[in-house]
DNA sequence: CTAATTATTGCACCCGATGCAAAATTCCAT
DNA sequence: ATGGAATTTTGCATCGGGTGCAATAATTAG
């Protein structure tokens, strides 16, 4: 690792390399939270996100390897692999966030309203909303997923992650507030929410939040299929 | 490439390599069909593909190496690459089947229907339907792909293969027959509907046709929307 | 300041995937 | 049938992603 003085005091390195400056900054970012490992740790996350993300912009994803990422953010490349299982991992930025807890107990216990698409909103809108601080991040990656498809595979990924826990999650429900839907269908569901809400957001210009195109998500979604039903 | 001799003539030998006798039965399933060239070219993709899928249903998915899927089906590794793109491609037996020519213009020209979610109903319908030969190839990839999640990607991958078609088909629709939803979600339905006939084909223990669910498929996903509608 | 915990790094290694050119095979015209 | 054109197979070299392991360095706790 590159050496900062021995205890965080005086990080007066006068050596010019952007990649120190830019740990610094981040350093500085949330000065008083956690221990300096934790500290560090999301910080060199966050530089590692943005060297690929930079990078790959640049150059396309098939040109840019591990080592250039690692290269740029000032680590060793296998110390990549410390923070992402892969290359694509980092460019997106994955962000792991879960279900908080008390949206998961209300979704199953018959969730705010009793009616499922609507509360399958509510949940979808819980996972778009908190990432504040990754907003441009995840900007940047809509991007890049446009130019480099493979990333869209990143919806999938997410969805592997989590089925298990979504599929527990529609079968617990469906024993208080009962539905017919097969739980696989449901998890595409969610996921045909996520990122139609996130193409919205990205047609619109990226202003204001994610979740804000949620209910056009869903109204696209009634309206395809209450067309059908009423002719 | 294994020595048949030299001009197909007196399929006598008898070595008792069963990629030999696979690959010969193989050729005569089709026998009065296009050269021989053609018909080799099947016959070791299905071989191909029905090694693959014997050895990961036996080992899982990381443990199979392409060396070992060649050697059973009695080819070069690099050869394996002639025929697929990745391992895992070869594992799905990735059908490259496109729409039919009449499908998309009916589509097009405001569909059979002109009710959106039916008329798309029509057109999964003709990409689910037609694989009679790899019905049973079908069948093994919808349990390999339980076993193995990563496997998954197909949908996704299938659908960036045929996304920028499906997108064009959507926005000519759009002109004869204007719908709000975005192409993008459009595309994304499409996928769950697919998944979704697939699933309970799977769960039905396969019998009929993977098109015998898409009805189903197509009713779960009213009956979610309906039911937030009604109250 | 020391000892325990945790993170980084280098190294060796495996495998998936691609480009290239030589050898083999199939096709086609005569 | 036979020779040359077109296409496929194959070996070879190479690159890059990803992992296991053990040594080293940094952080933390006491």
């Amino acid at each position: 690792m590159v050496p900062t003085s021995s205890r965080e005091t005086a990080p007066a390195d006068a050596e010019p390399r952007p990649t120190l400056r830019e740990l610094a900054s981040a350093l500085e970012g949330t000065p008083a939270e956690q221990g300096l490992r934790e500290r560090k740790k999301r910080a060199r996350r966050g530089v590692l996100i943005d060297a690929a993300q930079r990078l790959v912009a640049e150059h396309g994803l098939d040109a840019v390897t591990v080592e250039m990422i690692s290269a740029e953010a000032g680590v060793s490349p296998r110390t990549f692999f410390n923070y992402f299982e892969s290359k694509d991992d980092a460019v997106l930025g994955a962000d792991d966030t879960d279900l908080s807890e008390d949206v998961v107990r209300t979704f199953v216990d018959g969730g705010p309203t009793g009616r499922l698409l609507t509360d399958l909103q509510v949940l979808v809108a819980s996972l778009l909303a908190p990432h504040g601080e990754a907003h441009v991040r995840v900007m940047r990656a809509m991007d890049l997923m446009q130019q480099e498809p493979r990333l869209l595979q990143r919806h999938v990924f997410w969805m592997e992650r989590h089925k298990s826990r979504l599929v527990e999650l529609f079968e617990a429900r469906r024993e208080t507030t009962p539905f017919n839907a097969d739980a696989e269908m449901l998890t595409i569901l969610v996921v045909l929410l996520i990122r139609t809400s996130l193409v919205a957001w990205e047609n619109a210009g990226f202003t204001g939040d994610p979740a804000d195109h949620l209910p056009g998500a869903v109204a696209q979604l009634i309206d395809v299929v209450a067309r059908d039903l009423e002719s």
